[in-house]
DNA sequence: GTCTATACTCCGATAGAC
DNA sequence: GTCTATCGGAGTATAGAC
């Protein structure tokens, strides 16, 4: 059964890793919204106030899952940052996010499947300023109204790319038709004032 | 306003329409999540048992506050149906659901602020064949990967296109860029195989 | 520190009386 | 059509046993 843990974790998380680990399957198999705390409960074998006591609420459990990719993320975004030209930073960005859906595919289904999580992502102040991050990366320094628009466009469709599109598609290929999405929509056109940042 | 009855529903409706007006306001002042069937029975001064009398659940109400600008989608979708021409599908598609969605403007701020009404509608069997209906307009008859997931991506993104990014833009801007890069998305590229038109 | 037992509130939903 | 009453289940909370 749950035998993912002999010593790499000693204290300061025993039974809360064992809730992530139940959380996370129950999350792949049946969504999260169908998942109760009763069930994560049931499958570990102790009661709903057990895993209270590990987690305040609900919504901290899914975070939990969901956290080391959220890591990444924002490492993505720092190393977009740092770089100087505006046509840089956006492929940088551009190229670590894709990868990261890639590899997180799964994860990345289990998100988009279910729009609960959705809610709780956009309601957690570091995700939601997160999101602010990326799209101020992909906007520029110089946001004109289309820029906005396409910068949400991508990061929107991002997710649902990645799982409905998913089907039959080898990570190869669907890295490189994102990436070709994203380019799309994210490069700059000519401005009629003539101030691009990037001649 | 309601001009709904004239002989067409004569009874079968009174206090329905009053429940769908009230659900409407609610809904846009805290989101549908936030409005439980208990907040809209007060603001009607009955109970919630009453507001159960004309529907059945919680998401019928929902699909009700919706349903029209769903009629015009499906509209949309048989317009660019009849076209022979895939450009032109995909155009007529394009610029109908873009203009759809600027006169709803208030409307889908209401369906993408909130993450729930995502799931009534994907869950929907009406609404999900609708969605894969606009899918394969935009798609066409010769799938390949890219435009598949050029194809969700638009989709995805049209939403949140329209909230996220509406902030200060008048509808006319907001409109042009979203078709902007609708096009940019959809437009077709030339295919390595050659197989493209006619198998 | 970790868990059990218990209970509270709210929700969506149902049954049946007026 | 609308009511009262109630249901089961959800998430949440606390007191206290080990």
């Amino acid at each position: 059964m749950t035998t993912q843990l002999d010593a790499t974790t000693p204290r300061a998380g025993a039974g809360r890793e064992k809730v992530v680990a139940a959380a996370l399957e129950l999350f792949a198999e049946r969504g999260v919204s169908g998942t109760s705390l009763q069930m994560i409960a049931d499958r570990l074998g102790v009661t709903k106030a057990a895993v209270y006591y590990h987690f305040k609420a609900k919504r901290d459990i899914v975070l939990a899952v969901v956290r080391p990719a959220l890591a990444e993320i924002a490492t993505i975004a720092e190393d977009a940052e740092r770089e100087r030209s505006q046509a840089v930073r956006t492929e940088v960005l551009l190229v670590g996010i894709v990868d990261l859906l890639i590899r997180h595919r799964r994860l990345y289904g289990i998100i988009e499947s279910d729009l609960a999580v959705g809610e709780i992502l956009a309601t957690d102040p570091i995700l939601a300023s997160l999101g602010e991050r990326l799209a101020a990366v992909l906007i520029g320094p110089d946001p004109d109204p289309g820029q906005i628009v396409a910068a949400n466009m991508f990061l929107a469709g991002l997710k649902s790319a990645g799982a409905s599109a998913a089907a039959g598609l080898t990570d190869d290929e669907l890295r490189t038709h994102i990436l070709d999405c994203g380019r799309r929509l994210l490069r700059r056109r000519r401005q009629p004032s003539g101030r691009t940042a990037t001649p």
